[in-house]
DNA sequence: AACTATTTATAAGA
DNA sequence: TTCTTATAAATAGTT
């Protein structure tokens, strides 16, 4: 419908591509209209130019949104698309937090049994209680992990967090680990060897 | 464009009605297909007949699905709608998570601060270590909320979180907890006034 | 569902 | 760009 017939197929030239995108949306959302006032359906039409830029249109008496939800419930694909992106980086941050909650309990039923050996035995086998300070750094440094998300958590940025595998690394490569907690770095618990200690108070942290 | 020129507005006429709908639709969905190719865009239209019957287009490499996550992206509804049932239920999960957190951070740091005054003091000063030893249930009481959801956390269920109200009306009664982790219910550990040791080592639980 | 007179959309040019 | 216009395409009413 113009002064000659076209192919349809991609138009290379990128100022007639253009020309078109802008005639054709009109008439596209013009069309959309026609129908769903005409016929009194629902009409949705999202446009993404090549450029990234959006139009939409929705027939009156709903919103695009509510269009959407309702081809969500009726194509099921509602909850698939929770599953991806947010919801993952969500479910990352828990399973980090379920460690760490898991770790400092550990930690914390090892220093109370030990603070309380000690109050009993006033400060016989000082080896135990050497081991259990040491060990106190390795856990601060689990525990920093929350610094990968921090507070973009509530924000609607799509970041997932890593799977502490810097933390992993780390520990493997033989527990060397400085304090990152600003109220963990008393000089009094400075790291060394935690292996041993762990190893011998039920400590499962891997 | 036909035999008559016509106004736009709902064909009261049902047969008529559906004539016209089942032709326009056929052209929008053309249109749509022809600014996709022509133009190099990418286009999504859905249609829902007043009797609630579903038609839909998608430009080619991509599907539907894929351009409506893009626009609700885009348009920041995707988070809306997450926001809602499930997703309350995460966030709840990890700011319960993230009290236990601090609280177990600052537990460890007073203890270890406690045993390393210990450790160079050779039991002098026997009342702080008394003190930290019977805070530890309280805080193991808190730790215990975990127990809410579990393994739950994981299903699909629309479960919410209790924000740890029984924790802090338990609390707010005078931390006169009884321990509920088995692991810090060595005989060592049990609960008396914690209250004036908590405040005297910047604990902030509340 | 086909037909076709008309209206509408738009390709190319100004 | 925007406007113009010849032409293709869509479709209203008819059969």
């Amino acid at each position: 419908m113009g002064r000659g017939k076209i192919e349809i197929k991609r138009i290379e030239n990128a100022t007639n591509r253009q020309v078109t995108f802008s005639k054709r949306r009109g008439g596209l959302l013009k069309k959309a209209n026609e129908l769903a006032v005409l016929c009194d359906a629902r009409v949705g039409v999202v446009i993404f130019s090549s450029t990234g830029k959006m139009f939409e249109y929705c027939s009156p008496t709903c919103s695009l949104r509510e269009l959407i939800e309702h081809y969500q419930t009726v194509t099921n694909t509602h909850f698939e698309e929770i599953n991806h992106d947010q919801h993952q980086l969500l479910n990352q941050q828990l399973d980090n937090l379920r460690r760490k909650e898991h770790i400092l309990e550990d930690q914390n039923s090892f220093l109370c049994r030990m603070i309380n050996e000690n109050h009993h035995q006033a400060a016989v086998g000082g080896g135990d209680v050497k081991a259990m300070v040491e060990m106190a750094p390795v856990l601060s440094m689990l525990t920093a992990a929350p610094a990968y998300y921090g507070e973009e958590s509530s924000s609607t940025a799509l970041q997932l967090t890593p799977p502490l595998h810097a933390v992993d690394a780390a520990a493997a490569a033989g527990f060397r680990l400085q304090p990152t907690q600003p109220n963990l770095q008393d000089p009094g618990c400075s790291s060394s060897s935690f292996h041993a200690a762990a190893a011998g108070h039920g400590l499962q942290l891997w």
